[in-house]
DNA sequence: TGAAATTGCGAAAACGTTTAAGTTGATTTT
DNA sequence: AAAATCAACTTAAACGTTTTCGCAATTTCA
């Protein structure tokens, strides 16, 4: 590696008038500061960021704490596509992204102890067991967060509608004439109980009766959780007309159970997913669904966090909402 | 954050033992350097990354150059799942990991150029355009990689046994009874040019007769392709008996299809994928196909890039074959 | 018992940057 | 014409480590 100290020698001077050519600072002059700009470029040089990071405790690296242990948060379409969104919004801004463990080099560490470590201008959150107080350690400390679908007090935090997003899907299932709609939920987490809230509430506004037995716990990303589930629904005696599921990949659980049955989707009974995932948009029929603007979400906590770091005076630790949309396939019949 | 210099005041201690004491040196005695480890410990000590890197051109960090762009690498279970396993296994080995673009703090570089300026110990390299010039000159370069799917000269490789598969999976569809076998491929990579070599060969071994217009050109993940490749193929009048799908998240297409003519799987007509991913398992029928051990794949690339990184010396960059198997659904009929 | 080897520790340099403070020589101000 | 300002550059310290070398004090050996 080229480094500045040598470009010194080779322009003839010294290594303080390289670092403030290159960092296109006021005391040098035009003419010698593009003459060692010509030079640095020629001889290949490229900052060494370790160096850089020592001196200035600035890293150009954002943590992402995402998923932990075996669990399969990359693999779900909806988080990767919020990672995927991101790093690109991140790396755009000149920021590389890393991965957040417990430990480094053998040494078992808190989250925020390798944040430290690494010194990590800031730190996305998401699809983590945000119960953990090695997490809440993190949010609490002095380097700026971002959370995605979690609210924590005085942290930024990019929020998927969930409570909005229910309202419109339950009303838009209504106003298709359905009176009898049952709900396939996820596990407790802030998410479901958002939706499960959402739910209810607007359900009451439209003078729905939800019963009991129409709201069952299923899981996310869990076909087989969501095929018990609707097996359930559909030997009642008086059957919904239409089934919310979880997400759009568990949704398949509950289509594999009704057409098991002889049943057909939406003529025998309408269903939606959540998500509005590729997967949703090439079965058939086309899965009505919540659609969340994953591509937003990853956009906008990019910004958020970027703006956290470089302008730290101005900042005040908002949450953008992200709204979305009914995404209308052939799933919920017109009663 | 703590630094050594504060724990050698604490101790009373010189720097230098400090170092020697947190890095378990020889020369200096077991009692001092268990109090130095203990008031190190109780004051919250841990190293600063960047310093250690600049002193010792070692970060723990390994770099992961994965697609470019706009591409959807990530939301492929098939990469996203060997990214995963592969961070799971070089964590527990104690790097982290970054994603490697093309820009860092503003300033475009290559990908080479970006490793140099982290100083990456090594970099896993998947699902990008390896005909890439900047791919090749990392490549070339000295810091240890690891390609996934795909070789180059003296660099090592994890691969999946795309041919021996294919042959597992043309023999499997043969003993089933099946003649007329047709091939929906994807794009032009060394993948799918494995895979077809080894369908022509293996068909050739077990003496069938595969007319050109039962291999068609589909695409990876786009059940579109398949659908009107399928759709090619149920029109000819002598029908293949059973289709090839370049990967189950595209088979979709070619199912759709296949309902939608009022044919049913397997009974009018026998279909594979390819991949073996969670999808696969939970459509009804479950879906034959060759599962690919992602993540066998992903440990097994960890594997051998940490052995590069630590052992220089008697490492030779390997070729690591990873075999896959034919998972046995109810898509294939008995002839 | 004296020389040689060993043990335990510290001083200081080095890694590649940034930046505050200092030093010129030239130019402007009074 | 002396004083003040300014532009352009250099010196040197600092960031937090690791590591080589040197120096005592102690132990071992002949």
């Amino acid at each position: 590696m080229v480094t500045i100290k040598q470009i010194a020698e080779a322009c003839g001077v010294s290594v303080a008038s390289v670092s403030k050519a290159l960092n296109h600072a006021t005391d040098i002059s035009v003419e010698t500061a593009e003459r060692i700009r010509v030079t640095a470029h020629e001889m290949g040089y490229f900052p060494n960021a370790a160096a850089r990071l020592l001196k200035t405790s600035r890293s150009n690296n954002i943590g992402v704490l995402f998923v932990d242990g075996t669990s399969s948060g990359l693999t779900h379409e909806y988080f990767s596509s919020i990672l995927n969104s991101f790093k690109e919004e991140a790396e755009q801004s000149g920021y590389d992204i890393t991965f957040i463990s417990r430990n480094m080099g053998g040494r078992k560490m808190s989250y925020l102890e390798h944040c430290r470590s690494r010194g990590c201008d800031g730190v996305m959150i998401a699809s983590v067991d945000f119960s953990n107080p090695s997490v809440a350690e993190l949010v609490a400390s002095n380097i700026p967060v971002v959370t995605i679908d979690y609210l924590f007090d005085n942290c930024g935090a990019i929020l998927s509608d969930n409570v909005q997003s229910m309202n419109d899907l339950v009303r838009y299932i209504y106003g298709k004439g359905h009176r009898r709609i049952a709900f396939v939920h996820g596990e407790d987490t802030a998410v479901t109980r958002n939706r499960l809230a959402s739910f209810y509430k607007t359900s009451r506004d439209l003078g729905l009766d939800i019963p009991d037995e129409h709201v069952i716990k299923g899981a996310y990303h869990d076909p087989r959780a969501s095929g018990l589930a609707t097996r359930q629904l559909l030997d009642l005696s008086k059957r919904p007309t239409c089934i919310l599921y979880p997400d759009d990949f568990s949704y398949i659980g509950g289509m594999n159970e009704i057409e098991r049955q002889g049943l057909s989707i939406p003529d025998d009974i309408s269903v939606v997913g959540y998500d509005g995932i590729y997967l949703g948009r090439v079965l058939r029929p086309k899965l009505t669904t919540l659609r969340q603007d994953s591509d937003a979400i990853g956009i906008q906590a990019a910004r958020l966090l970027v703006e956290a770091i470089e302008s730290p005076r101005t900042y005040i630790p908002k949450r953008v909402v992200i709204p979305g949309m009914v995404w209308e396939g052939d799933t919920v019949k017109q009663l």
